[in-house]
DNA sequence: TTTACATATAAGCATATAACTATTTATTTA
DNA sequence: TAAATAAATAGTTATATGCTTATATGTAAA
């Protein structure tokens, strides 16, 4: 059967700030990987203080959380999030987007933040 | 398992249309009765060009279909577009809207659309 | 065939969103 | 401690959204 309920309202806002390109991504990026600002600077081609006003969002809604290393900050799914079960389910539906990082890795890019 | 894969752009485009209350709330109750645009504007408080907006949303995405009785006209959910695995799978998670329904038949605002 | 009713469309307005540049804050390293 | 690097925040701008009122369209009924 179901797992839990989600209430419409809150439901509504996870929805639209998934309702977007890059914060879509993501999440299903997330998933399978841990991700700093700068990788994903270099992934969507966007400015850095756009990268920070999207992961911004998502953890304001505590679907992702952050962890300082270094000069660095990692972003990973929040996995006690009460909704984590529900933007799961969501993103099983999405094509895997792990070539992204091999992409970076072949641009040598990803070293540095490691 | 899994259904069937969403490519990330059309699900960001989804998931917009239905990071909103009203239109999140409409699919919803359409999981179990279809509903003409007169019921929608006495449910949602809104004005009818609002609640026409909404549906028309909702109808260009392909998520719902319309069917002219007389003067009115019935919204359904469409079984048949390419998404609604994907939406049906996510509004699992809503709970039930009926009472909304039951609620206009004790206001007996519902006999005017039967 | 005029009138009433249901819905759609158009236009206008207020607010929200997503991007950018410039600047600030925090951390590391020289 | 000064310079460099990573990320966050502030401020601005362009565009999108959702609502409203006014009007048009389509159907039914007098």
């Amino acid at each position: 059967m179901e797992t839990s309920m989600m209430e419409i309202e809150k439901t509504a806002t996870i929805l639209k700030l998934l309702g977007d390109k890059t914060r879509l991504t993501m999440l299903k990026m997330l998933d399978t990987h841990d991700y700093c600002v700068c990788e994903f600077v270099e992934i969507f081609k966007v400015s850095q203080p756009a990268i920070s006003q999207h992961v911004r969002k998502l953890k304001d809604v505590g679907l992702v959380k952050e962890t300082r290393r270094g000069q660095w900050i990692i972003y990973s799914l929040n996995r006690e999030s009460d909704s984590f079960h529900f933007v799961q389910s969501l993103i099983q539906h999405l094509p895997n987007q792990d070539f992204k990082l091999q992409e970076l890795e072949e641009q040598g890019l990803r070293i540095s933040c490691n």
